[in-house]
DNA sequence: AATCCGGGGAA
DNA sequence: TTCCCAGGATT
């Protein structure tokens, strides 16, 4: 496809001076680091910007390069993480930063193609990094981009089908400047739900979904997946001075995770009093905590809580008695357990 | 090509 | 409620 050589031109210069003038002063804009703008890319995956920055900031001063993250233990590293979500993103960085380190001299490689070997790097992180840390000319289309384009151009297409154009569109310097201003426009002003902020759009004059009134029709959405609902019980298990936990599964929702007991539907107390008993437990006080329901992508978990409260705790396979310090400072729990946090502290 | 994988902010 | 976020891996 052959675009209107004005219409790109108008695009890139119009981005370079917004962003010259208006990008954000954010944490990993402060150099061209590619382990940084690496580890900023990863946690901004699916994370809005504001939720990022807390994180980034501990995460660089105790991680500072490839190599302390390739040190780190993975439930220490999984601590840093607690709370942001999509767990599998830490491990996958972990490993891949352990075969920086050990192939490729602990330097971050310089092209898209060879960063998207390592895993937890895609097509549009691999773009990023090697558009902004390196200045290579390669797109980094994400769903802002996506928006931000299919609107101008007025076209009804998906990301995969917006990639091909990108060659024509992306500038022959500032590679870098030119990925993130489209991103910045697209999180600030060309957003998604109600009215885009269009009067204040640096390349408004030329905007085919402006000119034409699209905005609500362009990008085209994706079709919506149906939301499950699943009742399960929460059981916080203390003798006063220890909890009981337990680790999840390595494969499937919060993998690796710790949890508090954490059983498959609503359970009479009958049930309950069953499992304790499997647990040694055979004498407590239950109190009845108050509901919840924690929402993820595509499924809600209506939480039933109960707080158990026994004399003495003994070992028992498969589950650990932690104290309430190491539970704070070393197990990592899904947010999901925050709603209570007040009955465990 | 679909589905799975967290959590939160905003309307 | 619904949307969607600087997406990637798995099937």
């Amino acid at each position: 496809m052959l675009m209107n050589k004005n219409t790109i031109e108008y695009l890139q210069n119009s981005l370079h001076n917004f962003y010259s003038s208006f990008a954000r002063d954010l944490p990993w804009r402060k150099n061209k680091d590619p382990y940084s703008i690496w580890v900023s890319e990863i946690m901004l995956q699916q994370t809005q910007v504001k939720t990022v920055i807390p994180y980034f900031e501990r995460f660089l001063k105790l991680l500072p390069d490839v190599s302390h993250l390739a040190k780190i233990d993975i439930e220490s590293l999984m601590k840093l993480w607690e709370g942001l979500g999509y767990y599998s993103r830490v491990k996958h960085m972990h490993q891949a930063a352990k075969i920086i380190v050990n192939e490729y001299h602990g330097i971050l490689p310089k092209t898209a193609l060879e960063l998207l070997k390592l895993p937890g790097i895609g097509l549009y992180t691999a773009g990023a990094i090697a558009s902004i840390a390196y200045e290579e000319r390669i797109a980094a289309v994400d769903g802002n981009v996506h928006r931000v384009l299919s609107r101008y151009l007025g076209l009804p297409i998906t990301k995969e089908e917006l990639l091909p154009l990108m060659d024509e569109l992306l500038p022959s310097q500032s590679i870098g400047n030119f990925n993130q201003a489209l991103m910045e426009v697209g999180s600030r002003i060309c957003i998604p739900q109600s009215l885009p902020l269009c009067n204040e759009c640096p390349i408004n004059q030329k905007c085919q979904a402006f000119k034409k009134q699209l905005t609500d029709s362009l990008p085209i959405k994706p079709k919506k997946l149906n939301r499950t609902i699943e009742d399960k019980t929460l059981l916080i298990i203390t003798d006063q001075t220890h909890y009981v936990i337990r680790k999840r599964p390595s494969k499937g929702l919060l993998a690796n995770l710790w949890e508090f007991p954490l059983l498959e539907g609503s359970q009479t107390i009958n049930e309950i009093s069953a499992f304790l008993l499997d647990l040694g437990i055979d004498e407590f006080d239950l109190k009845v905590l108050p509901n919840s329901v924690h929402t993820f992508t595509h499924k809600d978990w209506k939480i039933n809580a109960y707080k158990i409260t026994t004399m003495k705790l003994n070992p028992v396979d498969h589950y650990t008695l932690v104290s309430r310090f190491d539970l704070n400072q070393i197990y990592t729990l899904s947010s999901l357990f925050k709603k209570y946090q007040e009955y465990y502290q």
